[in-house]
DNA sequence: CGGAGCCTTTCGCCTGACGGAAGTCCCGTT
DNA sequence: AACGGGACTTCCGTCAGGCGAAAGGCTCCG
């Protein structure tokens, strides 16, 4: 997040600059960013000005930089964003409907899996995750689904940078997740492990593209532990009626 | 949309390209890119792999470019957008249950009103206008509410531009709409104009934020031209609702 | 086989970006 | 008032890095 790698080239400084605001820190002022950026104040103040001049970023009365409603508007260009979101909604719906728990879609992005939607009723008062956030994929039910079905070479890069790094939720026994992850291949359902996300238990399916490869995925909260084998169905139906109506495209 | 003044400096260029897409062209290659950003084909090509690399673009199988994810979770960051639309989602259910109508949050940027949420009831077939979408400021009622409360400087500025301009919503009176947006301030409700929309009429309110400034614009559609008078109380009360969700930022 | 599109890479000139330094503004402190 | 520190803005000379012409792949199609 904060800085990576000096950035050599004009182009990749202006990334860099985008790079600074993160969740932690959506709000930053002309020094924070020149830090976290690794640029000098006048190179990442010129930046800023090309950045607010076009609406990537927007400057409020204390002089305080915020993502800006332009990039917002791209945002909403992603196939993997909004678009497969608009596709899915319908059937995260019925999904809603029939189960009442928490219902979330997610793509993988790298060792990631970004929220692209999230349903929750309104009386569940848990934490909310927000839409664009990510979680590492062995953390979480969707993300078991995505990684269980990612290309071969990704998964064991993977599991070897888990293991050299050592975050939260390291995994403590690669060959448990390695079977894990096969058995999410044959039943077509992943459930989150308890061992690494202790209370948030989920049930989740992949979606697949037109050409069978799988895109995202979708879960629903398991609030009763015994209920996990009785989601199942429902979500893998809504996930295959999701892979359906990405068929068209 | 396509070329707007060739771009001199490099973050020119770079945002050039990002500005490449839109609604209309969310998919995008690398000739295309090059002729609308009005760059060379290997200068175009070489930003596209920086951004492609960052993952502010990617590029699928046929080596079509289209918006990454990475630009999705940057616009989820945006307090205009996304955050605007988590404070208010919860007064746009109560007006959406209330009202049975399609509800719509917009916020303005320079002359067009940019939509952040809309909540439709899954029978309504009509045209879903697209998060992410934006509108020239009088042809709708939320653009009539956020332009009879911008800075006082920027109404007539619009105006001229408007008269200058012939769009396809061209305004055809000017004093009709400047007593409109007197109306608008007075009553503190909008009613999008009939002349510009023939078909969907909408009543809005305007979003204050913590400061009194307008920063937004609640509405929703009159399906019964009648029943206008009738919505305006429930579209004022979220509204205000919203205004108060807003205070302890 | 040849040509047309489209993409990718190379390379040398030259422009436009970089950051040190100085200037401005706004605080809170003495 | 005068001082000092912090944050931002502007200027400018140097030089690194970006630019596009040109040439080289690649694929499709007649």
């Amino acid at each position: 997040m904060t800085l990576q790698t000096p950035a050599t080239n004009a182009a990749g400084r202006l990334l860099s600059v985008l790079a600074a605001f993160d969740r932690a820190a959506p709000a930053l002022t002309l020094t924070e960013i020149s830090r976290r950026a690794g640029l000098s104040l006048p190179t990442a103040h010129r930046l800023l000005s090309e950045l607010t001049g076009w609406g990537a970023l927007e400057r409020d009365a204390d002089g305080v930089y915020h993502v800006g409603l332009r990039l917002f508007e791209l945002g909403t260009l992603a196939p993997r964003g909004p678009v497969l979101r608009e596709a899915a909604l319908p059937f995260l719906e019925d999904l809603y409907e029939a189960t009442r728990e928490n219902v979330q879609l997610a793509v993988r992005e790298d060792g990631d899996a970004v929220y692209v939607e999230r349903l929750a009723g309104r009386s569940s008062v848990g934490v909310r995750t927000r839409l664009g956030a990510h979680w590492p994929l062995h953390a979480t039910g969707v993300g078991l689904a995505l990684l269980a079905h990612a290309p071969a070479g990704f998964q064991e890069t993977y599991l070897a940078a888990e293991l050299a790094a050592f975050t939260p939720w390291t995994v403590t026994d690669p060959d448990r997740l390695r079977r894990m992850l096969a058995q999410v291949r044959t039943t077509g359902l992943a459930v989150s492990d308890r061992q690494v996300t202790e209370d948030a238990l989920s049930v989740a399916a992949p979606v697949r593209g037109p050409d069978g490869a799988v895109v995202a995925a979708v879960s629903v909260v398991v609030r009763a532990p015994g209920s996990a084998a009785a989601l199942g169905p429902a979500v893998r139906l809504a996930a295959r009626g999701i892979s359906r109506a990405l068929g068209p495209v």
